[in-house]
DNA sequence: GCTTGACCTGTGCCCGGGACACAGGTTCAT
DNA sequence: ATGAACCTGTGTCCCGGGCACAGGTCAAGC
């Protein structure tokens, strides 16, 4: 089966499958007629297990790791088990920041629902973004 | 003034000064005994302008159909006005994105940790990813 | 056989927002 | 003049694919 056979029956595109192809996950024989890659089932798991994992939010060098140490013929397990916490760890730390922005944007809105247009001035380029960035500096 | 003296005085890395003025935000002049960029009050203001909208939420790009618009003398405050809402409304899609990532990590690591580690089979890679995944297939 | 056109392929570069490596230049004290 | 510390511009890298491109393939039609 062919690249995009592939990757239609898996619901995702060819790029996709030929990414994973790129950097060494699946490994396709080769058409030696037409020089086109041809994937097996293992390869259709493989592929399947690798959008599994992505959607768990593992990163794709995650992946890496865990198809490495079940290539050794070692259980995945605890490794697995240890990434996916650390992923955790950072989704919470990017969900906070991305709250802090939030709020501030939101308050910067507010702010400047009450202040006017302005032309630019050589000292200022947006009166708005400057004036409301001097509000959160120390005096 | 050089670039890593712009850069300290106001509290980033050299890199971040080369970086906006390589894509031309800032525009040094260049003093012709050594060929190391120079720095001017009005850079300074510019750098001082682009981190404010960079902590606001702007992008890059933004920043610089912001600048584009006050170089021609016109307003940005209304452009300025309309990027914040973008932004906050992607910020606001890539939040729940996040959360719904975090609860699903949060599911996996709770089913995970009533299932035993498995050594690698042909078929499977990984037990506690796959089934974990199959859980939320429509059967 | 040949042509047409739709579909398919591999390859290489693109994105953001800087970070980092590198080779070489400069500066100041010696 | 020589050494060491510091500095510079330039090029490349990161992620997870997306996209463009030139060319190959394949069935239908003549």
């Amino acid at each position: 089966m062919r690249v995009n056979q592939l990757a239609r029956e898996i619901g995702v595109t060819g790029d996709t499958v030929r990414f994973y192809t790129r950097i060494g996950y699946l490994k396709p024989a080769k058409n030696p007629s037409n020089g086109y890659k041809v994937y097996s089932p293992k390869d259709r798991r493989l592929l399947r297990f690798i959008l599994s994992a992505r959607q768990l939010g593992f990163s794709v060098e995650d992946i890496g790791r865990i198809l490495h140490t079940a290539d050794q013929g070692h259980s995945p397990c605890p490794l697995v088990r240890e990434l996916i916490q650390q992923r955790l760890t950072e989704n919470e730390k990017q969900f906070h920041d991305s709250s802090r922005l939030r709020r501030r944007m939101r308050d910067a809105i507010d702010a400047w629902s009450r202040k006017p247009d302005r032309e630019p001035t050589g000292d200022m380029v947006c009166h708005l973004i400057e004036e409301f960035s001097d509000d959160g500096l120390p005096s």
